[in-house]
DNA sequence: TATGAACGATACTGGTCGGTATCATTTCAT
DNA sequence: ATGAAATGATACCGACCAGTATCGTTCATA
């Protein structure tokens, strides 16, 4: 319900706010995307996050109107972080295994991280209260990993030896990308967040070439 | 750490149980349960667990040791009944296709119920503070709904119309169950958990069709 | 039925936390 | 420079909560 909106009584958003002040109300949001990321919002309370921002409490009711907009703000700065690698990837050029296999790993790294684990974690625990934030990161993660999957996927069809086939169709593009994305993501992702270690490399890349496979017998097979 | 041992201080674990008492016992963890699902860990007070289900906290300190040896028996008690009508399906005698799309229907019904939602979204939050039910959800979830696929995978390649080729690799056969779990689960449930409103039947049957035709593709082109 | 253990109700304790109030200090526009 | 606004530090309030203590009531067994 609050963003960087007034507290409702006491001191009142500033309308001319300091170099110091800014200074501060970033600090605070960064300190808390990592606290509260570690350990969920009730976990963290204000006072430690002032005490290892700097500022006081009365800073985080003057910027972001109290605690539930602090998380929110904090965890909408950490979402667009965590598939960089992904969306960053040159896949231009590449065979469709090539691709593939290239993009599955970034994924799986991704997701296989720390701070992605986490995240999801502090996440899908407080999709209740903050009905918002679960729909940007279903939109920062996994939609926006299938978009890059589709555009790959659609380019390399289109180019591919078998460029004599039809070029494919959009809607069946995007199956085949949901697809990949399950395959290479689905199990490890549920193992590395309840067990207590996540995969090694072998495992994601074997996990990544069995998706690979498996798109390419769907691929080969399509009329 | 607490089981269903005694608490440390105060009253001592009963040695002779009444009727009475164990009935109370059972009302605790049932309330609990419920409650422990639908608002997590934090999200629920000893008080409200006994003005709900009738008894004391002294029960719960009895019986359970404190909070934590109640909600690891609640939910320890929860996680069996979510995947029950998967693991009792009958699908002895079904071709691959027909098979394969019962059993991934029971699946995606079963982990999109609000039951199944919310007891994902309370374990995911809470595996830090009891790594051990992590483990045994998914030792209760995915392992077992994989187990359950890779059992029929076997026995349909095994009699299928073309038994005349391999009759399937244990590892190859484990893998494919794996990849047909991701497939038919991996975005519904994402969306389900961190979006509002799950999925729907007609959406549900089409990610499972889709599953089924990739299994298929797969099997065919298997060497 | 008598008796000791198990159980239920309730109040209390020590601690934590979100949010507010207060006041001293710093910043910046004039 | 100067004063009004912004900021920092701190104390405080009310609410909540896990866990304990106490005592009256109920049950099971002998």
């Amino acid at each position: 319900m609050a963003g960087e909106a007034g507290a409702s009584t006491g001191r009142r958003c500033p309308t001319r706010r300091t170099g110091r002040g800014q200074a501060t109300c970033d600090r605070l949001r960064r300190v808390a995307a990592c606290l509260f990321v570690a350990r969920g919002y009730d976990g963290v309370s204000l006072d430690e996050i002032v005490q290892a921002a700097g500022g006081s409490k009365t800073n985080i009711y003057a910027f972001y109107g109290g605690k539930e907009g602090l998380f929110v703000a904090a965890i909408e700065a950490a979402l667009g972080e965590v598939l960089r690698p992904l969306t960053e990837a040159d896949t231009r050029g590449l065979a469709l295994e090539e691709g593939l296999t290239r993009l599955g790993q970034a994924l799986i790294d991704a997701l296989l991280s720390p701070k992605a684990l986490a995240l999801h974690r502090t996440l899908i625990g407080e999709t209740g209260r903050f009905p918002r934030l679960g729909a940007a990161w279903y939109a920062a993660g996994p939609a926006t990993s299938q978009a890059a999957f589709a555009g790959f996927l659609a380019r390399a069809l289109a180019a591919g030896e078998d460029a004599g086939r039809a070029p494919g169709d959009p809607s069946e593009i995007a199956v085949l990308a949901r697809l990949f994305h399950d395959m290479v993501a689905g199990d490890l992702q549920q193992r590395a967040l309840f067990e207590t270690e996540p995969a090694g490399v072998a495992e994601r890349a074997a996990a990544v070439a069995a998706a690979v496979r498996a798109v390419e017998a769907l691929v080969a097979r399509r009329g």
